[in-house]
DNA sequence: AGCAATCCATACTCATCCGTATGGACAAGT
DNA sequence: ACTTGTCCATACGGATGAGTATGGATTGCT
């Protein structure tokens, strides 16, 4: 009847469930990764699955170059186009405090460092960002060592930010409140 | 022959899986605690640990109790005897950094935060220490509402460094970088 | 229409790990 | 010496989840 005009009940694709895999880890965490579980989720059965992935392995290395890939200028892309360097870091900061959507595979990955696929990529990503941070305080004044500890000090934050609010449901602090945490880490990390 | 000279071959408490299973989490997470894996470490079986513990969840709530009460006053109790309020933060800083020995427990638990059993323990333990941090910046001398974020980003900074620095083995700072690491913490989060 | 490649369902095997059942070893009390 | 309570070994049952084997269904190509 119709050709394909909903994508249900259409065959999946790699890329499928790469995507479905990404999703469930940040929903529930790399550890609940299975396979049977992601093909009810799909609508299919694990047959499906062993024909697009040798292992379940693959499935998790395959997701986590995707995400590396694809997910990573989301933010940082859109940051560099500010012309004046001085407004970066403050723009950056209030950015990442209010897409916390984008965050959440990474907040996922950050509980499963002990796999040990997941470490070389988190390790890659961590310092792209914190190399990032570095030139940005570099371009806002600080001379080179200092910048490039603020940037790792500004990224620790960052991380254990996403621990304590995000993952732990920590006083789950209201929406004023988190702002004005926001403005003095710009107040204290950023120099004036 | 001998009748208790060695603690080897002697019968086992509740104790001893308790902290046999702390030792367990610290070197290889909260997932790798396994009641059989456990028991061939102690050198006896199954049989004894069904003896000790009703389930693998009482064995983990034990443990996780045990180290919240005995663990915790390991280095807060000696900082609160500096007289002088405003030597206790650097002097915090310091020795955190230094004795990296306790956190591996923190460290370990921070990547199991998809365990009920464990967040309601390290949101109080987060909560005490936030507030720690909290009373000690006010006694520097800043205003209360500027404390207590000072106090949450300096907590979020020190999670975040566990994470980066502990658990993620990134580029292995040495020794004199991390000291310099330090001191700019020191410099930017704690008021003159 | 007919063929071949692609995609998936069904039905297994196998390993792991929690928990149980039961009997034996060893200590202490009387 | 005998019993009793404590601690542990051995041997099982059962659930879960990864991976395999194989045939059926669907799509694209000619």
């Amino acid at each position: 009847m119709d050709s394909s005009p909903k994508p249900e009940r259409t065959r999946l694709t790699a890329e499928d469930w790469e995507v479905a895999a990404l999703q469930l880890i940040a929903d529930q965490g790399v550890g609940a990764l299975a396979v049977e579980a992601l093909a009810r989720q799909l609508g299919v059965t694990k047959g499906s699955f062993y024909w697009h992935f040798r292992t379940r392995e693959a499935l998790l290395q395959a997701a986590l170059e995707r995400w590396e890939q694809y997910g990573e200028n989301e933010v940082l892309g859109q940051i560099e186009q500010i012309a004046d360097p001085r407004q970066r870091l403050p723009e950056l900061f209030r950015r990442v405090a209010h897409e916390l959507q984008p965050h959440r595979v990474y907040a996922a990955l950050l509980k499963a460092l002990d796999h040990p696929l997941v470490v070389p990529v988190m390790a890659r990503v961590s310092q792209r960002r914190t190399e990032f941070l570095h030139t940005a305080y570099r371009e806002a004044g600080l001379p080179p060592r200092e910048a490039l500890n603020r940037a790792r000090l500004t990224y620790a934050a960052y991380v254990g930010f996403l621990q304590l609010n995000f993952t732990l449901g920590l006083p789950r602090i209201n929406h004023e409140e988190f702002d004005g945490y926001v403005e003095h880490m710009i107040a204290t990390l950023i120099p004036a």
